[in-house]
DNA sequence: TGGCCAATCTGGACTTTGTCTAATCTCGCG
DNA sequence: CGCGAGATTAGACAAAGTCCAGATTGGCCA
């Protein structure tokens, strides 16, 4: 799969997203590095050539991606919040040190002996993060 | 177990903290609730007769809590930072409408299937959190 | 007892992440 | 064309957390 910007209005359309020029780059700059990013990274990432989308818009359109799906967002940094375009259930590498987020595969990982939720409540998600660092 | 404050200063002592005033108290708060309590509501608990204890000896307490492992930090929000009177290991139930935070004892949860950790890091902790919403 | 001084505490300025709003812009459609 | 719903924007604002220089504390020794 390429993640050329033309492909991203037809992955923003089916997700129920108006691809405008912004989404289009927000979207790509996601997808195509296929990395967690902050808003601030997602911001540059915008915004190298000349200024072109607001703070405000990325605020915005990250928000609207996540209600529609078409991201995640993954809570391991208390000062920021990191954006995933893998949107498939995974878990998370996290090198406390140098702040870097690599994912788990879901696939070969097990959890088993969860209590019984309470009741009326239903499992929103599962996050697994492995918090590790350089060895000492 | 009684928490009280007197408890409070051979607790601190034990994990190589000079027990002072509002050290006490900061103390005091978490373990005598043994409740997840973000800074603000340590805050709150401690100057709930008068205020004695600054937003900056707060933090500065927390902070300095955690480096001497009298108590954890819990990173499920994505605006604050909880403190955890548990060091044990042990997981999370996250109640994402209220905020409501509680424990899952790790003793009869297993995980398995985690891949080996990248060469020269060490694991400094699994974080388990399960993420609830009242049923739609 | 009184003074010293290292550790601690403090108010408040500052930074960063994120939110909000009112004004402006865009673009497909009649 | 030109309308208007939806989208974008600048910048004010809010909340969590950090930082610093000065004030306080309290254990210890003369
Ligand atoms: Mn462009
Ligand atoms: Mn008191
Ligand atoms: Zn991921
Ligand atoms: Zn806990």
């Amino acid at each position: 799969m390429n993640y050329t910007r033309d492909n991203m209005a037809g992955l923003l359309r089916s997700h129920e997203i108006n691809p405008t020029h912004q989404r289009i780059e927000i979207a790509h700059a996601l997808f195509s590095r296929q990395e967690h990013l902050s808003a601030d990274q997602v911001m540059a990432a915008v915004n190298t050539r000349h200024s072109e989308t607001s703070k405000a818009t990325v605020y915005n359109t990250l928000k609207l991606f996540l209600e529609k799906g078409l991201v995640s967002e993954v809570i391991v940094d208390p000062s920021k919040v990191f954006y995933d375009p893998n949107t498939t259930p995974h878990h998370h590498l996290y090198e406390v040190d140098s702040g870097k987020l690599s994912d788990i595969d879901a696939g070969s990982v097990q959890i088993s002996g969860l209590p019984p939720l309470p009741d009326g409540m239903v499992t929103e998600g599962i996050d697994l993060i492995v918090r590790v660092r350089r060895q000492p």
